[in-house]
Parts: structure tokens; sequence; C-alpha cells
DNA sequence: CGTAGTCGATTACATCTGTAGACGATAGGT
DNA sequence: ACCTATCGTCTACAGATGTAATCGACTACG
């Protein structure tokens, strides 16, 4: 069976940033979708639609009508999408292994004082549950 | 000008399996590489070429005559692109922040015993290495 | 009641990607 | 000097993606 709602379809990079906007903030109207996503890209009010069409279509987004017209939300937690995705790049990159990102990562100094301190402390979490 | 090397041209998935094989044995004849694809993808010779031109194309693989064939090689190391990709993912979906990407990997359950030591001795290192 | 605006839906089209067949040069065997 | 196997290149084509115009239905103003 095609799985009911989480990983179903791919969601592309355009689309990530109409799911962005309405995990921000929702229901919304296509009209505000495209407000808010105009921001930074230069999208048409036409080309959000189509987005927005597409995202419904893959089950990402639900709709709830509203008089004439249609109040979008978000079907799939961003939760799930980060996790999907982050686990996609482990996969296909580095073999399921999580540690070697981490390497990389820090090789390419993307890691800053703020992110090694809080991985810190989330590793201090995870062992004490493991643990237990 | 197009960038010269690093991050120029983007380089797919399927694109990614051949760099995989390069990087683990190279030069190699396109045949070679086809053969050492093959486990696993059930590609044909002529995928595999394509793939190859594309490579070469964007510039990740680079060719040495020798007699009427070539041999290939990677002409972007591996460090480089994982780095660059784990890199975007980390911008694109984190706002370029590592540490929510570790939490997303331990609430998918994505992190092995393993990877948390190997991480922590990282930690270790790199808090060593900020200090001096 | 007609007309203009507004919606979602449909259609469009270029580019990228996955996958592969066809073609032309050529080297090696006979 | 041929034929054939082998290369790389060119061409092909369907599906996904980015980006947008157009269409048909409906609403609200006048």
């Amino acid at each position: 069976m095609a799985d009911p709602v989480s990983g179903g379809e791919r969601i592309s990079d355009a689309e990530h940033a109409v799911m962005e906007v309405l995990w921000h903030r929702a229901p919304l109207t296509a009209n505000e979708v495209a407000s808010a996503v105009a921001e930074g890209r230069g999208w048409s009010l036409a080309t959000v639609k189509t987005l927005l069409s597409r995202l419904v279509a893959k089950q990402a987004v639900m709709t709830q009508p509203d008089g004439k017209r249609f109040l979008y939300s978000p079907a799939l937690a961003r939760t799930d999408y980060l996790g999907g995705e982050s686990k996609r790049l482990v996969e296909r990159l580095f073999g399921g292994r999580a540690a070697p990102l981490f390497a990389q990562l820090a090789e390419a100094e993307a890691l800053s004082e703020a992110d090694i301190a809080e991985i810190e402390a989330l590793l201090k979490t995870l062992r004490r549950e493991a643990g237990r």
C-alpha cells in the first residue's frame, strides 16, 4: 500500500519554500502564501498557485474551503519532512552513518560554537536516555 | 567566468553513483565503471557512458587518453562534494545551523551508538582545536 | 442584469534527470 | 584491404521541476 501520509511523494526545492511558509503560519489563502514567499524569491502568484496544487496532489498540503476560495494548511509535519530529508542525505552520501556527516561539516567549517555546544548538550541527553 | 572546479555544476543522484565508483578506484575505462556501478543498479553501458559524459561536461570528471579510449578520473574531491552537499542541506533545511540537524537525526533514530561515540570524540578534538 | 475582478484548474514550455539506442570513427584480426 | 568489435558522441524520450499564462466559474459592484 502507498503510505497514507508522511513520506509519500517527493517535495521539490521550490515546493519546500511554500511548505516553509505554511509551517510558519496556517491556514493561509493562496495570495497570502504568495506574498509571504515572494520575499526573496520573485515568484508570480501563478507560480505559487501551481506549487500549491502540486503539494495538494502530493498530499503534503490540505485545503479547506472558505467561501469561494481555499485555505491551505500543511498536511505533513515539518519534523517528519526534515527527518526524512536528513535521513535521505545520510543514507545517500554517508552510507547511513551520521558521524561522517558531522566530520564533514566540521571540516567545511559549518559548525559554529553554538552548534557545538548544542550538540554536546544533545549528546548528553541521548546518553542518559540510552543508559536507562 | 564559470568557476573553475569545485562547486560548479550540480551533480545528480545517478551521477553521484558514478563518482562514487571513481572515488573508490581510478582511473577506469567506461566499461570498468559500468561493471562496477552495475552491481545494484541495472544500468546499461550506454547509460553509464552518458553519465560519464555529463560529468566530464560538468568538470567533475577528467579524462586521459589511453589509445583509442579514455580513462576517467575524478576531478572533484569526494570531500569537497560531501562537504558541499552537507552544507547545502543544512542551509536549505536548517537555516545553516547544524545543531537542529542533529536533533532531527536523533529524533528519527538515525544515530547509532557508534555514531554517538564518534561524534563525541570529534567534539572533543574540535574543542581542543578551538581552544588553542 | 451585466461586467470586471478573483479563484482554482488547465495548459504550456524550457531545463534537468534517468535511461538508452543509433551513429561514426577506428583499431585489430585475417 | 575488409570486417567486426569497440569507443565516444549524438540523439531520443519520458518524467520531474521551475516558472508562468490562460481559461472557465463565480462573485460582487454598479
